[in-house]
DNA sequence: TAGATTGTTAATCGATTAACAATC
DNA sequence: TAGATTGTTAATCGATTAACAATC
């Protein structure tokens, strides 16, 4: 048996493919192919059907794709055909705006609980939400078997956070400080580091000109 | 001439090198190497030799790197060894946070107008800001020589305002808006998209388990 | 000098693209 | 049937890694 686990790069694609699909379907779209989901995205129709392949055949030859199965087949692909709990840590500016993301919720991924370890902060309402004693997390990650997390603290303050959440069973992480998380194998980390995309971009900017 | 130019990638890994190389500073350290770096990064000595090889020679056989030289140079290539204003749309949750985002001025990115095409927001004060009607952004694009952007408006209203942008002058777009932006040739587009990072890790959840 | 580490070359690995038979 | 588009194979392209001469 043993398949060829698929490239982590072509499951990266995925959300981007359903986001499409999502938009097709509000537009009230049936079919699509290919080609059309390469052009708006800007990636070559070659890429797309080589990256659904790896996980079965969608397609209709001459015909394209089925709007709403392929979106339904992505989403059990990326097991979110089902709410995920998530917990945040982190009460700051950031930390707000994740709380009250609307696109969490509508994409299935609930807060269930926000978290500082700042005396003046716990207890505080924060939105929708009442700010939690971080060192209650891990009991209420456990008890409610969570297995996603997001940390939106200081760099200082990730890495334990980090240590902690893994404790206690998360193993998909979101991280918004700069700093690399060392994880056991079984857990993944995803960076959010908007600092660096805009040094990235600056790269390329024409400087002599200026 | 025309030397080839460096891979996106390569310069894309820059700024996370460029992070560690503070760190290292702040920790009071003179000296690294190609090991060292790799192993706070989680990747091979043999990629940052390698990555740092398409721009110069800035180590020392035997010794290693010198930490502030490194750092500097990798600003200069960077083009951040100078404040860059950048422009921000959206005053929601979002662009309140970003707007008070301190890494952003740490790091030399100076945001220099909010701004939102709500009639019930503009004039409002927005924390250190006061919301800008987005109609006059182009102007203040112009006059200031802007060459920055970030997008954090809904989707629906994100490819206008990345249209607005770009017609008055600016080159680099952070879009945290779900949607792909179909760009000229010379503008780039660094998406931010933390549902897209949770539904990507939630491929790898064992869902059989649960 | 002996030890360490760079910068670079060549080998390997992996991802993307082009092309087309299959088939709806 | 003619036209269109898939799924897949093979070719191309590009990125990473291993290895080592150069040299501090």
């Amino acid at each position: 048996m043993a398949d060829k686990p698929v490239p982590d790069i072509v499951v990266g694609r995925l959300p981007v493919y359903l986001r499409i699909l999502n938009y097709l379907i509000d537009e009230g779209r049936y079919i699509t192919s290919s080609q059309e989901l390469g052009d708006r995205l800007g990636i070559s129709s070659a890429q797309i059907r080589k990256d659904l392949s790896h996980f079965g055949e969608f397609g209709k030859q001459g015909t394209g794709y089925d709007v709403k199965y392929l979106r339904d087949q992505l989403q059990n692909i990326l097991h979110i055909n089902r709410r995920w709990p998530v917990v945040l840590v982190g009460a700051g500016d950031l930390g707000h705006a994740l709380a009250h993301y609307r696109r969490f919720q509508d994409a299935g991924f609930d807060i269930v609980g926000v978290f500082d370890n700042d005396p003046e902060k716990i207890g505080q309402q924060f939105g929708r939400y009442v700010i939690q004693d971080v060192a209650t997390m891990p009991g209420i990650i456990e008890e409610q078997n969570i297995k996603m997390g997001i940390i939106a603290v200081p760099p200082a303050a990730a890495i334990e956070v980090a240590k902690a959440m893994i404790k206690a069973g998360i193993v998909s992480i979101l991280n918004y400080a700069p700093v690399t998380l060392m994880v056991p194998l079984g857990v993944r980390v995803q960076y959010i580091d908007p600092v660096a995309h805009l040094q990235h971009m600056a790269y390329y900017q024409n400087v002599d000109e200026d």
